[in-house]
DNA sequence: TGATATTGGTATAACGTTTAACCATCCGTC
DNA sequence: GACGGATGGTTAAACGTTATACCAATATCA
């Protein structure tokens, strides 16, 4: 039991060739019921496991597949993994994820990695201002690819993300209908991808209900820069009663701020999440937000990623899911304005 | 550009061998200066990238390597993570997550397929509960691997951890010097690893300063489980004024529960958390909790990883980190006790 | 009975690297 | 002008699988 045991030893042992070894432990060929039994009785007796760099060289197929993620430590990256490897893990593959920390040179070198390793497919959200190159790559060696969240400038790679559009437009309509006039949107910074989509769903419904200009307020999506983010914004736009967050984590930090500060949110200003991430619901007070059902997503997100391994010359598909708004506690009627 | 290029197509660019494609991509050998830039400028042309599964095939080495963990959503794990990477990344590894989600099956069906793959090294959290199979799998295929927080039964491996025991009996005495008796340990179900030492410390500083019996409290290390489980253990346990947490996630929903039941923590229960997550210091109230620097205890965990897979020979070390008080405002005197 | 399937298995060439061993040159040196 | 040593490169055998093509039996059928 020194050496690792190779293919060749089970053969030995079982007495037959390594070609029928690997047959009967792929379940392929056609192989007697006793010879079958002996190979896999000698497989198991001697701690066998295929080499899966040498399978997959010789048989161009690759049962693990990476997802990269922005940020690991964001619950609703959790929630979706959580998704994508219930569904993948099933099909037998592996997941397995890698953090860019949106940092295009971190994520180059990811794929860079990834790419040498030839894995089966990967599941990307692309950093910001990923440069064409890096999509060049990707495409150039045929990799299965599922964007997410965020689309490729050539929507070259099959995507699935959310509605954002529709979904801010409504929750902006929702904040006009409880009142509120001059409206926020706080949270990230990037010029890319899903907030350039929100934002512009916000500005849609403001300038069809004639309200004043929407006031956008850049800041990390995470939940200390809400925190300190809100005073500032409060300041800058005393009049601003209803704020609509990139993420949750922003938005309940706001809210924790809002409550150093002597404000009360929901009641003083009113505040919509987005994601409908698990402490949305616990959060304080429990969070209005938009819902997009990560789990459910990363259920999707896999699905599409199966489809795309299995026929390769599927024409790219979109796959936009619907957010719907939960209303918790963080929003209500605006309070009267003050002139 | 069709196909996947391959060393071969460099070399026969560049007009060279294979061999010596290889040596020059690779550094080493002796090569003059006028073919090495022709092979790189090949390579550059055709967009070479080097399949890493042939080259760790026939050199035996791995520069991927994978880390293990129980809940990837834990903000503790996050941190870990950004560690171990920025580490290893500098050494020219690609780090790339598992998420076991304290599943024996699914930890087991993730190592197979770790293991298949050859990889270069794993840091691993084990599941509770994982059996003696499980280590001795991996012992088996020889790869290194550095145990984190759980040790193994055994000790085989190399291990990183925190001195617990220590860290829980000076969170116990300091309850007790601001006057707290009835001290309670809340969050954890696992008979197992971190807690049980963490249980230790308290019980043995109980037993020294001759408190009432510890108060021991079971419940998964999540927020939305302090917010509800604080309210049942107040219930049954009136008594307890002082509160040690197995984590800063179930410390802080504990705090907030608090506040829903109009109690306040620091002044009428002290709460202690685990870890010092970035979430502590800004919740409401800031937590009081023993610091571990998990960014730190990642870089740490990466070096002893490193180290083993440079020399396999060297004997088995164990190496466990500190955990500091952090004092903040959940925790203050004890209120006055009621008989 | 001779022709033809069917069954159960093997030999061998890939897959794309790395590396050990080997081979030409050419250069200086005694 | 034969010899030792650099210098710069090549050949060919691994690494551990899988797939293709082939072969020897035995079974099937007209």
């Amino acid at each position: 039991m020194e050496h690792k045991p190779k293919l060749a030893d089970v053969a030995q042992a079982a007495g037959v060739s390594t070609a029928t070894a690997s047959q009967v432990l792929r379940g392929t060929g056609r192989i007697s019921e006793s010879t079958r039994k002996n190979v896999v009785a000698a497989a198991k007796r001697l701690n066998y496991v295929r080499d899966s760099r040498a399978a997959s060289m010789r048989s161009g197929e690759n049962r693990e597949i990476g997802f990269a993620v922005l940020q690991i430590a964001n619950p609703f990256n959790a929630e979706v993994i959580s998704g994508v490897s219930d569904l993948l893990e099933t099909e037998g593959y592996l997941v397995s994820v890698l953090d860019s920390r949106d940092d295009t040179d971190r994520q180059r070198r990811n794929l860079e990695a990834f790419i040498r390793s030839s894995r089966g497919g990967l599941l990307w959200v692309p950093a910001e201002n990923t440069d064409d190159d890096t999509f060049e790559l990707l495409k150039a060696h045929g990799i299965p690819t599922v964007s997410f969240l965020r689309r490729s400038g050539k929507g070259r790679f099959d995507h699935v993300g959310i509605e954002n559009s529709a979904a801010t437009e409504s929750a902006t309509r929702y904040l006009a209908d409880l009142g509120h006039r001059h409206i926020a949107y706080l949270g990230g910074t990037a010029e890319f991808g899903v907030r350039v989509e929100r934002i512009e769903g916000c500005r849609k419904a403001i300038a069809e209900l004639g309200l004043p200009d929407l006031v956008v307020w850049n800041c990390p999506d995470e939940k200390v820069s809400g925190l300190v983010e809100i005073s500032r914004l409060r300041e800058a736009h005393p009049k601003v009663t209803g704020i609509i967050c990139n993420g949750d984590m922003v938005a309940i930090g706001a809210c924790s701020g809002m409550i150093r500060m002597g404000l009360q949110p929901g009641k003083d200003i009113s505040v919509v999440g987005f994601d409908d991430v698990q402490d949305a619901a616990i959060a304080t007070p429990p969070l209005t937000t938009m819902s997009v059902s990560p789990y459910q997503l990363g259920r999707k997100l896999a699905r599409v990623a199966l489809d795309r391994i299995r026929d390769p010359e599927m024409p790219t598909t979109i796959s936009l899911m619907p957010a719907e708004l939960v209303t918790r506690e963080s929003t209500g009627p605006a309070p009267p304005e003050v002139e």
